[in-house]
DNA sequence: GCCTGTGAAGCTATTCACAGCT
DNA sequence: AGCTGTGAATAGCTTCACAGGC
């Protein structure tokens, strides 16, 4: 299995890719990928070895190739639905930015409590009530949940989503899930960026240390 | 200086202690605290090793005094205040969580280009034209900005904060920013953490391979 | 007896450096 | 001559395992 920093370059990558090809580029250099997503050149050759598209000495690699080989890896067969808990403004954000992005993997149901928002259609994806969350996501077969939800409400409705068959949780909550072996969780916390930004951005002084770290 | 990951945790592990101290916890102990922060009670204690504050074998750490402990070590000796650019649904989401949140790193100022936003206090946060970006943050001698912006306006919206003396950056927009040495920013990929999960989540089946992160 | 503090080991990730191809 | 692909070296991070204190 690639490694685990690595998956997540590769969907970069892959933006980045099509960035690239929308400018009218048909190929890329190593070093051109590498100063796009802030990395060195041998992290990127050496993350396209899970893709196993190889490039070509002196031309680099081609764009629209990459891309393919990026999604062969990263993408699932058949589209893979998302259910969205918690449509507060963060949720909201995040149906805004999807809509319609990727269409291997699209944010197919939202739940909330708020009886405004249930039934309304909110970015292109209908609101259901939490009361009907497990069975809903049941139905449409969903394995990925992203929990936007308030921090008092993140362990049940985690254990609601694993309880209906989710494999993977984004949580945005500002808590830690905890879930049976078998999900994955990918804990976004928010506050520890800002914290750790506050303290290492104290920490250069005008000829000290260069911590960086992208992604 | 303390390792990168390290500062990201001690952050958690403020917030789990908070809420110990709110049940009424006086003491606690790194299994305790592992398993609130889902990782291992030698992780704990390595990390609270650049707090410095010693616990008791048997009674475990004293809450209140780790609290003080890595409020020493993240905490700026003065408040530190932060520039929200994008007062979007993702930057009210920030504004209306941090609001009031820590008495030592506050919001405060957002910018926006909507006149209908312009002039209002938003969460707490009054906000000001995009134009006056520069002027404000330098007349404020704020050192941290958040992004939250779309990404065709990310680059030069980095590009003003740093003018502007910004030393840190958190990012939300979905590219990688470019700054000048000495800038540290911390690349939240909304779509890359879906796309990591999405793939996670099918890579285990019913006894397969156990991948977790959190953070 | 049970928990902390930490050297040492083990593991993961990144970078170096160069052979090989065009 | 210049760039890719990759073994080897390095750096960074986590876990082990146990000595030391209460």
């Amino acid at each position: 299995m690639p490694a685990h920093r690595t998956i997540g370059r590769l969907s970069l990558y892959r933006r980045l890719l099509h960035g690239l090809l929308k400018a009218g580029n048909e190929t890329v250099h190593s070093y051109e990928l590498a100063s796009l997503a802030d990395v060195t050149a041998a992290q990127v050759r050496r993350d396209l070895m899970v893709v196993g598209r190889s490039g070509t000495p002196r031309r680099g690699y081609n764009v629209r190739d990459l891309i393919d080989g990026i999604g062969d890896v990263l993408d699932a067969p058949m589209t893979q639905g998302v259910a969205l808990v918690g449509a507060g403004n963060l949720g909201r954000a995040i149906l805004a930015y999807f809509r319609g992005r990727r269409p291997k993997l699209s944010i197919t149901a939202a739940f909330d409590v708020d009886p405004a928002k249930i039934g309304q259609v909110i970015y292109g994806c209908r609101c259901y009530p939490v009361d009907d969350l497990e069975r809903i996501v049941a139905e449409k077969g969903l394995r990925v949940g992203i929990v936007t939800v308030p921090a008092s409400e993140a362990q049940h409705t985690a254990d609601a989503l694993v309880h209906a068959g989710i494999k993977g949780i984004v949580n945005f909550a500002p808590v830690p899930l905890h879930v049976p072996t078998g999900v994955y969780i990918e804990h976004v916390d928010v506050t520890m960026f800002l914290e750790k930004v506050a303290f290492f951005s104290r920490q250069n002084g005008p000829q000290g240390e260069q911590p960086r770290e992208q992604g």
